[in-house]
RNA sequence: UGAGGUAUAGCUCAGUGGUAAGAGCGUCACGCUUACAUCGUGAAAGUCAUAGGUUCGAAUCCUAUUACCUCAACCA
C-alpha cells in the first residue's frame, strides 16, 4: 500500500466527517447507559465562528468524545440563539440598505424579513462547526424561536406572573437610543471617555447671588427640577428653601437639602435631574420632585427642549454651551474623564431613561442558586476562583429587566383591554386572556379584538436560561423520558463574560423548574487574546478566519494548538504557531504510522529480548500516563492532558520504543512485537482521539480493514491494567546512560555508525534489564562490567555508576580532570548542603520520617558519587 | 474607589510547605543515521516581582509595597 509521506488533513477531514454522519454515531437516545450530557452554548444564529468559539466547541467535543470511549451515553446538544438585539440590528440595516425602514413595516412584516434572513444565514455557524469535527447530535438541533422552545417560554413567563415574581414598574432602565431599546444592566459597557465639566451659574430667586454647580450633560438642564446641597455644608446655610432660576428656560426650582451631596466634589451642589439619571431619580422619589424628560427616544430634545426641539444630545450639549457661555453662565470648564455608559451591541452612549418595562424579581429566585454554588457544590464551577465573582453578583441581584422594546423575539403574553396601567391581564394565548380580561373585569362582551398584546418581546436571555431544560421539552412535557434520563446534564463549557448573563441564571431556572441543578460543572474557557494580549476583535482585526485556520493546519491541528494554550480559566494568547505545532504534531504520527507499516515480517525470528523489555516498559508507561490524563481530565486541566498524551507519543513511543523495536535497514520484524506494536498504536489512538479525532480515525481504518462497528469514535476507551514502576524507574536510569553514550559521540564527532566499545563500574548494582536497549541506541559493540576504571577511555557518571567509551589515540587528560573536578565541586556543594540539613536537630526532630529518609539517601547517593569521582581523579593524575 | 486575581527561563505556563526549581515553544551548536528536516542529538537559559515575617525547612503560608489583569460602582 502507497501512503504519502506527508499527512494530508484536508481530504481526510471531511471523509471521516461524513463516515460518521453516516453511521449515526453521533445521535443519542436514552438507553440503560450512564448519559453524558452537554448542552452547547448556542451562538447567535446569524454569528460566524470566531476563535471564541472554536476554543469552547473544540473542548466540548473532547469531553464527548472521551465520553463516548469510556462507554457513556454521549449526547451534545447543539443549536443557536435568536440574539433578539443583535440579529435585529443586522435585519434593520440590511433593510435600511434596501431603502426600507422598519418603522413603515408591520410586525408581522418586519418578522417576516428577519425570518428570511434567519434562514438563509441561520445555521452556517453551525455547518462551521462540523468543519472543526463536533460531534453534535444534529437531529437534536435547537433553535430559541422555534415553536416548542417559545412556548416553554411563554408558559414560563405565565407561570412566574402568576406566581408574582414579574411585575411591571416604571423604572430607570438603560436606554440605547439607536436600537430604542432598553438594555440590562450586563449589556451596558462602560467606557472611559474625556469630557468636559462645565461650570454653570444658576441665579438665586429674589436675589442676585448665583449658584455655581458642575455638571457632565449641560443639555439637560431643561430636566432640572431641584438644587441640592449637602445640609452641613456650611457655604451654602443660608440658601435653606430659597429657589433657584434654571439657566435658559428660565423655570423656578426648590433647593433642597440631601446628605447624599459630596461637598467635596465639583461645587458641592448639585442639579437634580430625575429623568435622566439614576441618583437623581431616588433623590426625586425621596423629595418629591417633578420628572421632566426631555428626550425623545432616539435622545433628540423633545418639546421641554426649547428652541432646540429635534437635536441630538450631543449636538445641544454643543450648541447649549455656546449660548450659556454667551450669556456668561458658564463660570469655566475643567477636562474630565469619566467613564460613559455605551451599548454593547450598538455603541450607542446609553441614556438612562424612565419606562414602563417587565421585571423579574431575583433576590428569592436567586437563593437556591447561591447556594447550589457557594454552599453545598452541587454546581461546581471550573476554575474556582470565579465563585468569588459569583458570590458578589448573586448577593447584590437586581430585579432583571426583561422587556425589550423589539419585534425580534418572543412576544410579551400581556394583553391590555384598557388604557390603564393595570388593564392587562397574563396567558398563554388570546383565548385564555380573554377569559381571564372577562373575568378580572367583569364585563363579558369583551371580545379578542378589545385586547392588544404588549408589543415588547422579551430579553434572548430569558428564553435561552432555560435551554438545559426546554431543549428536552422539559418545561412544557416535565416528566417526559428525554428530560428525566438527562437532566441534569453534566458538563457545561462556556467563557466567563456570560456568567450571569447567562450560567447563573440557568442555574436559577433550573432550581425554579426542576427544582435541580442544570449542570454539574461550568468550566469557564478563558478569553483568546492575541499574542500582545488584545482582545479578539473585528474592529482590530486581529481575529484570524477560523476557517482559512483550519484549512492552513488542519481542524486536529488547530484543535491542538487552541488546547495547548488554554490553561483552564486563564485567558489564551492564541499564537498560529501553536497550530503550526499541531499540524507537525498530525505529522509525526502519520509517520510513525508509515514506519510501523513499512515492516515486514519474518516468522522465523525471534523477539529479540531488548524489543520484549522495551514494550513491557511502554505498557507500564502507558498506564501510569493515562492514570495522569485521567487526573487532569478530572480538574478540567485540558492542556496538561493533551500535553500528557503528545509527549507520551513523541518521546515515549516515537523516540523510544520505536527506536529500539526498529529493525535494521530493510530487515524484517519478529511477529511478535509488531503485534505488541499495533496493539500500543491502537491504544495511543484512542486515547488521542478526543484531541484529534480526524487523523486517529484516518490510521486506525488504515491498520486493519474494520466494519462501521468497529470505528475508533465509537471504540472502548483502553482498560486500566498494573504498572510496574520498577521497570519504568530502571528504564529512566537506562535513558541516562544512553544519552551519556550520545553525549560523548557528540562532543568527539563519532558518527552513530560507527560502533564504540563500552563498560562500567556498576557501584549501583543496576539490574542488566535495559542493557540490550542500551547497546542498541547507542550502537555499542561490547557492553562489558568491570571492577576498575577503564584506562585510555572517556567517562561519564549517572550516580555513583562509572561509564568507560575507550578512545583510540590520546585522551585529553587535562579536559576529563577539569570536568571531573567540576562534577566533584558540584556534588560536594550538594552534600553540604544535605548535610546541614541534617545535623540540624530540630530538623531531624520535626520533619517527618519519609523527608528525613530522603535526605539520608541523597547524602548516601552523594558520598558514593564522590568516592568514584575521586578514584577517577586519581587514576587520571 | 471597592472586590477578586496574577507576578516563576526569551514566550506561554506547571509547580499540592520537604530534589541545588520543571514542561512545551523559542534560541544556539551539530547532524539529511534508510518513518518523519513538519526530523534527530546535544546545549545554554531563573535573585521564583520587592521588602519583611512564620517555620527545622518557603516559589509555596502571612503582612506590606510595586506592577498588571478582570469584575463591579462610580459620584453631578
Amino acid at each position: 500500500m502507497e501512503i504519502p509521506s506527508k499527512y494530508s488533513a484536508q481530504a481526510v477531514e471531511s471523509k471521516w466527517y461524513d463516515y460518521w454522519m453516516t453511521h449515526n454515531y453521533f445521535h443519542s437516545t436514552p438507553d440503560e447507559r450512564e448519559p453524558y450530557t452537554i448542552v452547547i452554548p448556542p451562538p447567535n444564529v446569524t454569528g460566524v465562528l470566531h476563535m471564541g468559539h472554536m476554543l469552547n466547541n473544540t473542548i466540548q467535543d473532547v469531553l464527548i468524545r472521551r465520553a463516548r470511549l469510556l462507554g457513556k451515553n454521549a449526547c451534545w446538544v447543539p443549536g443557536t440563539d435568536h440574539a433578539s438585539i443583535a440579529t435585529e440590528a443586522k435585519v434593520v440595516a440590511k433593510l435600511k440598505a434596501q431603502g426600507i425602514n422598519k418603522n413603515d413595516l408591520t410586525r408581522e412584516e418586519f418578522l417576516k424579513h428577519a425570518w428570511e434572513w434567519t434562514e438563509e444565514y441561520g445555521g452556517v455557524i453551525l455547518e462551521q462547526l462540523k468543519k472543526l469535527g463536533c460531534s453534535c447530535d444534529w437531529d437534536r438541533t435547537k433553535f430559541t424561536m422555534d415553536d416548542d422552545m417559545s412556548e416553554a417560554v411563554i408558559k414560563v413567563f405565565v407561570d412566574l406572573y402568576n406566581k408574582g415574581l414579574i411585575y411591571r414598574g416604571f423604572r430607570m432602565v438603560n436606554w440605547d437610543p439607536e436600537a430604542k431599546t432598553t438594555l440590562s444592566d450586563e449589556e451596558v459597557i462602560h467606557i472611559e471617555k474625556q469630557g468636559l465639566l462645565y461650570y454653570l451659574e444658576y441665579q438665586i430667586e429674589g436675589s442676585d447671588e448665583k449658584l455655581t454647580i458642575a455638571t457632565t450633560r449641560p443639555e439637560t438642564i431643561f430636566g432640572d427640577t431641584a438644587i441640592c446641597i449637602n445640609p452641613t455644608d456650611e457655604r451654602f446655610r443660608h440658601l435653606k428653601g430659597k429657589n433657584a432660576i434654571v439657566p435658559i428656560c428660565g423655570r423656578v426650582i426648590p433647593i433642597i437639602e440631601d446628605e447624599y451631596v459630596d461637598i467635596e466634589f465639583g461645587t458641592g451642589c448639585l442639579k437634580v435631574t430625575p429623568a435622566h439619571d439614576e441618583n437623581d431619580k431616588v433623590l426625586g422619589d425621596k423629595h418629591n420632585l417633578e420628572v421632566i424628560d426631555i428626550f425623545n427616544e432616539d435622545a433628540s430634545l423633545n418639546s421641554f427642549g426649547m428652541h432646540y426641539e429635534g437635536q441630538d444630545r450631543f449636538v445641544v450639549r454643543k450648541a447649549i454651551t455656546k449660548e450659556l457661555e454667551a450669556a456668561g453662565l458658564i463660570a469655566k470648564t475643567e477636562n474630565y474623564i469619566n467613564k460613559v455608559g455605551t451599548s454593547e451591541r450598538t455603541k450607542a452612549v446609553i441614556e438612562p431613561r424612565l419606562s414602563d418595562q417587565w421585571f423579574l424579581k431575583m433576590e428569592d429566585l436567586a437563593k437556591p442558586a447561591l447556594d447550589a454554588v457557594l454552599t453545598n457544590g452541587d454546581v461546581k464551577l471550573f476554575p474556582k476562583k470565579f465563585e468569588n465573582t459569583y458570590r458578589h453578583w448573586m448577593e447584590n441581584i437586581r430585579d432583571w429587566n426583561i422587556s425589550r422594546q423589539l419585534l425580534w423575539g418572543q412576544q410579551i403574553p400581556a394583553y391590555f383591554y384598557g388604557d390603564g396601567k393595570e388593564d392587562f391581564v397574563v396567558a398563554e394565548n388570546r383565548d385564555d386572556a380573554l377569559r381571564l380580561a372577562k373575568d378580572k373585569t367583569g364585563n363579558s362582551s369583551l371580545t379578542a379584538a378589545d385586547l392588544t398584546q404588549d408589543s415588547d418581546a422579551l430579553d434572548t436571555w430569558f428564553s435561552s436560561w432555560l435551554w438545559p431544560m426546554s431543549v428536552f421539552d422539559g418545561i412544557r412535557n416535565p416528566e417526559n423520558e428525554e428530560i428525566k434520563y438527562y437532566y441534569p446534564t453534566n458538563d457545561l463549557v462556556t467563557g466567563p463574560d456570560i456568567l450571569f448573563f447567562w450560567v447563573a441564571r440557568m442555574i436559577v431556572a433550573g432550581y425554579e423548574y426542576k427544582d435541580e441543578k442544570p449542570f454539574e460543572n461550568v468550566y469557564l474557557t478563558g478569553l483568546v487574546r492575541d499574542k500582545q494580549r488584545r482582545k479578539m476583535s473585528k474592529s482590530l482585526g486581529n481575529s484570524p478566519d477560523a476557517l482559512k485556520l483550519i484549512d492552513d493546519y488542519g481542524a486536529d491541528g488547530v484543535r491542538v494548538g487552541l488546547l495547548l494554550s488554554s490553561a483552564a480559566g486563564n485567558d489564551l494568547m492564541f499564537d498560529e504557531d501553536l497550530c503550526q505545532q499541531g499540524k507537525q504534531f498530525a505529522n509525526k504520527i502519520w509517520n510513525a504510522f508509515r514506519l510501523v507499516q513499512g515492516w515486514e515480517v519474518d516468522i522465523a525470528i525471534n523477539q529479540p529480548n531488548s524489543s520484549k523489555i522495551a514494550v513491557e516498559w511502554f505498557e507500564s508507561k502507558f498506564q501510569k500516563t493515562i492514570a495522569e490524563i485521567e487526573d487532569h481530565f478530572s480538574k478540567y486541566r485540558l492542556s496538561d492532558a493533551l500535553m500528557a498524551t503528545y509527549k507520551l507519543i513523541w518521546d515515549d513511543f516515537a523516540s523510544w520504543l520505536l527506536e529500539i523495536v526498529k529493525p535494521a535497514y530493510q530487515q524484517p520484524i519478529d511477529t511478535k512485537t509488531l503485534e505488541s506494536i499495533n496493539t500500543i498504536f491502537e491504544d495511543i489512538l484512542k486515547i488521542l482521539h478526543p484531541f484529534m479525532p480526524f487523523l486517529t480515525e484516518e490510521i486506525w481504518h488504515y491498520i486493519k480493514e474494520r466494519s462501521p462497528e468497529e470505528a475508533l469514535i465509537i471504540s472502548r476507551w483502553p482498560e486500566a491494567q498494573p504498572i510496574n514502576e520498577v521497570l519504568i524507574s530502571e528504564f529512566d536510569f537506562a535513558s541516562e546512560v544512553i544519552s551519556g553514550v550520545r553525549n560523548i559521540r557528540k562532543q568527539k564527532n563519532i558518527a552513530f555508525k560507527d560502533a564504540i566499545g563500552f563498560s562500567i563500574v556498576n557501584n549501583e548494582n543496576v539490574a542488566p534489564t535495559f542493557d540490550g536497549v542500551i547497546s542498541k541506541l547507542g550502537n555499542l559493540e561490547s557492553f562489558n562490567y568491570v571492577k576498575e576504571p577503564v584506562e585510555g577511555a572517556l567517562t561519564y557518571r549517572v550516580k555513583s555508576n562509572e561509564y568507560f567509551i575507550p578512545m583510540e589515540g590520546s585522551i585529553d587528560v587535562e579536559a576529563e580532570v577539569k570536568k571531573l573536578t567540576e562534577e566533584l565541586s558540584y556534588t560536594e556543594g550538594f552534600l553540604k548542603s544535605v548535610q546541614k540539613k541534617l545535623s540540624n536537630e530540630r530538623f531531624v526532630a520535626g520533619a517527618p520520617e519519609q523527608v528525613v529518609a530522603s535526605e539520608k539517601k541523597k547524602e548516601a547517593d552523594a558520598l558514593a558519587k564522590i568516592e568514584t569521582l575521586k578514584s577517577s581523579l586519581a587514576s587520571l593524575q
